[in-house]
DNA sequence: TAATTGCTATATGTATACATATAAGCTACT
DNA sequence: AGTAGCTTATATGTATACATATAGCAATTA
């Protein structure tokens, strides 16, 4: 049997992701117990993994809540998500094999399907598979930790309509051109678009805060 | 009062650096417990929080090891070092200021002092203010936090004797050079040049999984 | 003699009881 | 009426008791 804290960590996740909590949402251990039909330790552990990976914090004896994140900690995270971003591109180019060109294609495709139905839930997951892709590509198991963390944080703030149809035709027009320098062994390109591709991204982050501010 | 896991946390981290528990040792909780003198509640939260920043590593049912890495996960690792130390680097150049410059000054002082006494141990701690202190300066305290994750870790193998004399003058040359180029606002050659530093730490892994494999 | 199966010891996983610190609300006094 | 101090309620932090799965070992059989 599984572990019930780590089961927990999934649902929170999900509840989390799903915009079900919010960030500064208030985490009470008894609640969360009576919710989920557990005793306060697995609950407490889950909550104290989810610190650790940046998903919520803590004031001392105030508890737990979802992660509040300001406009330069958010700019700051996707600067970092650029740069490691821009470090896989580079390292899949490098050490692109047969099977992980497949899944890099696969995805690729997954996202101009969404795009042409403008399916923008499906974009996003269509998305997450195209840089989950270039991720394993790397072969850097340590870098691909570190991005689907990250990819978490981010993600806590993409639960909005953020995307307008516009964008995803120019989001799959940069992962084509990524896909095509990776193909091609040149990792120096791949490594500039997906920063610039993220970099875009990131841009977008000011309408993206005072967005959260309507809730 | 600080929370006891927290006071663990430091003391067990301690012990992983200053060598007495080595990889591969096993943290068992009621051992723990007793020589710290608390119940295994805090131990538990302790070695958890320790499991997520990757200082440990637990096998379900079998309990707490200090995490063993293969050749290619240091490698991993000092990979991603590598590619964040140089951004760090770029970004301390691109946003410096008269305090961070200070600073910045100050640890390439005490490594200068140090290789000049050759004390080893001494330059090591210098080595780490010289890195920390321009982590600081990138202005990025996400940044910080990644890179002081991966510092821990890759300091678990870092206790035994393995800088020699000449290395220490080569490696004060580099961040003279490193150092230079932040001040003289050249992001570039700032990134190239902290990428190759680290790129030769990561070069001499052979050897120092070779002397590991002697304990 | 080797292998398989079952038992037992032990360490992890969970629940619950207890301690304690903080925050909020009330009362009394200025 | 406002503020300061005390009291109480509540949620976190810790300890301990209980459940359970696994690993090691031994005994029996092929």
């Amino acid at each position: 049997m599984a572990r019930a804290s780590d089961t927990l960590i999934e649902q929170l996740k999900h509840e989390i992701f799903s915009g079900l909590l919010k960030p500064g949402d208030q985490l009470e251990e008894a609640d969360l117990a009576k919710r989920f039909g557990v005793s306060r330790t697995p609950i407490r552990e889950a909550i104290r993994s989810m610190v650790d990976t940046g998903l919520l914090e803590t004031r001392p004896r105030k508890g737990a809540i979802v992660r509040v994140l300001t406009a330069k900690e958010l700019n700051d995270l996707f600067e970092v998500a650029a740069e490691l971003e821009g470090m896989a591109a580079r390292l899949a180019s490098e050490n692109l094999t047969a099977s992980h060109r497949k899944m890099i294609q696969c995805g690729l495709q997954q996202c101009v399907d969404a795009a042409d139905a403008e399916d923008i839930p499906e974009y996003a997951k269509a998305n997450l598979a195209f840089h989950a892709a270039i991720h394993h590509a790397s072969g850097n198991e340590w870098l691909c930790d570190q991005l689907e963390q990250i990819q978490a944080r981010i993600n806590v703030y993409r639960l909005m309509p953020y995307e307008v149809v516009g964008r995803l035709e120019k989001s799959v027009e940069e992962h084509q051109a990524i896909a095509d320098a990776i193909f091609g062994k040149n990792s120096k390109a791949a490594n500039a678009l997906m920063r610039d591709h993220m970099m875009l991204q990131g841009a977008r982050l000011p309408s993206l805060l005072r967005a959260m501010e309507d809730f």
